[in-house]
DNA sequence: ATATTTTTTTAGATTAGTCTAAAATTTATT
DNA sequence: AATAAATTTTAGACTAATCTAAAAAAATAT
């Protein structure tokens, strides 16, 4: 068996993983986890000996794919509960992610698969990110981030890869939610820092760290 | 911050509380947590300091105002977690109860609120068991136990007060669903137990033991 | 290439919840 | 009322997950 706290190892390190191909680093897993890096090496070493990530001291840390897998199912679980607040519940967005940290951890295969088909089988929940479906496999939705869109270019809001309570009230505040168009005015050299007009309308400045959050799909 | 372990301590505690009113041992804790009596008297103890229950060393234990509370809340939960599996997911009542032992930790009270919302604010879980409101109150449905009706009597199957699979699953291989009209035939002096007729049709003869644990409602 | 800084690991301790075995207390029996 | 039986508590130990402080290794800077 594996238990809750693994789980979100796991998590983290699939998390950590996916912005890389390098090993993940002690450190990066003990800021995300909320534990000191003593606790996390202990905890990748049992990890280990369960065969769900390879790890050498020193060296970082990888998922295996057993590991992955787990990984990808508690991820689904996750999202899966988020699109049930929202759509079902009538949560907002940015209300529904910690909720769905417990959630994400209740163990039975059936009632995942009933919830998927109560939703209507959904490929991405309510910030955008893909839902793996049964078998783990991430559907594909090919959006980029708001970061990496030339000048001139419009686009449209899809998602988000961030999920703090803070980021989200920040984009509800300037107008930037779900399906809005965005056109990219200009973008500054120095700072990679870009002025946007949201909705054929309003023009914002927003910096790089918050454009490479927010994803968006092309025409 | 009550612990996932103090809840379900606290539950049980309820439970047993309900069949009587004296104190409820040590000993009969001890079979409902599935752990020793060791674990539980440390377990008392510790409730105890935390005011939710009033425990003297060898006089068993009670629950005080406080915990009361805290257990109706966690009995809310479960009960309207499992009106969710049954009514909106399609499970059968004999499938949901270890989903619910999960479920039932999860904390939010604005989660707990829109569920009850999202299920109409049902009154009984899809055992027959009332559903406290969110102030913790019980409705009071009237249902006696089978094993209290009286030779001749015609009743209405309206729940049952054990959940164990198996139970659950005798009941429907005899045909003893929610709604269906049973009538007292006989009832055997020695044992108490009795022959009853099912849906007007089929006679059975069961234990009181069984009886017991039926929740009719009377015309 | 060496010294310094940063990162990671080890060693040893802590807390929650559990256990077994032995001691204490209560209840039941004669 | 004394003894036997049953129940409950204490004492001491274990596991999972965490911590702090110190040691070891790796990365960085001079």
């Amino acid at each position: 068996m594996i238990s809750f706290t693994e789980e979100n190892y796991l998590k983290i390190i699939y998390k950590l993983s996916a912005e890389t191909d390098h090993e993940i680093s002690t450190n990066s897993v003990a800021e995300l986890t909320q534990t000191k890096a003593a606790s996390v090496t202990d905890m990748l070493r049992k990890l280990s000996e369960k065969q769900l990530v390879s790890y050498q001291k020193y060296q970082g840390v990888r998922l295996t794919e057993k590991g992955e897998n787990l990984a990808l199912i508690v991820i689904r679980k996750h999202r899966l509960w988020e699109v049930f607040l929202v759509n079902k519940l009538g949560f907002n967005w940015d209300e529904v992610h910690e909720i769905a940290e417990e959630l994400e951890h209740i163990n039975s295969e059936e009632l995942v698969q009933r919830l998927d088909e109560f939703l209507g089988f959904p490929q991405c929940d309510p910030h955008g990110d893909p839902i793996p479906d049964r078998n783990g496999r991430m559907p594909e939705l090919g959006y980029k981030n708001l970061s990496e869109i030339g000048e001139t270019q419009v686009v449209i809001m899809m998602g988000v890869s961030q999920h703090s309570t803070n980021f989200l009230q920040y984009l509800a505040k300037i107008g930037l939610n779900l399906g809005v168009i965005i056109e990219v005015i200009e973008i500054n050299d120095f700072d990679k820092s870009l002025t946007i007009k949201i909705g054929g309308d309003n023009q914002y400045f927003i910096s790089y760290e918050v454009a490479k959050n927010i994803l968006v799909k092309t025409f």
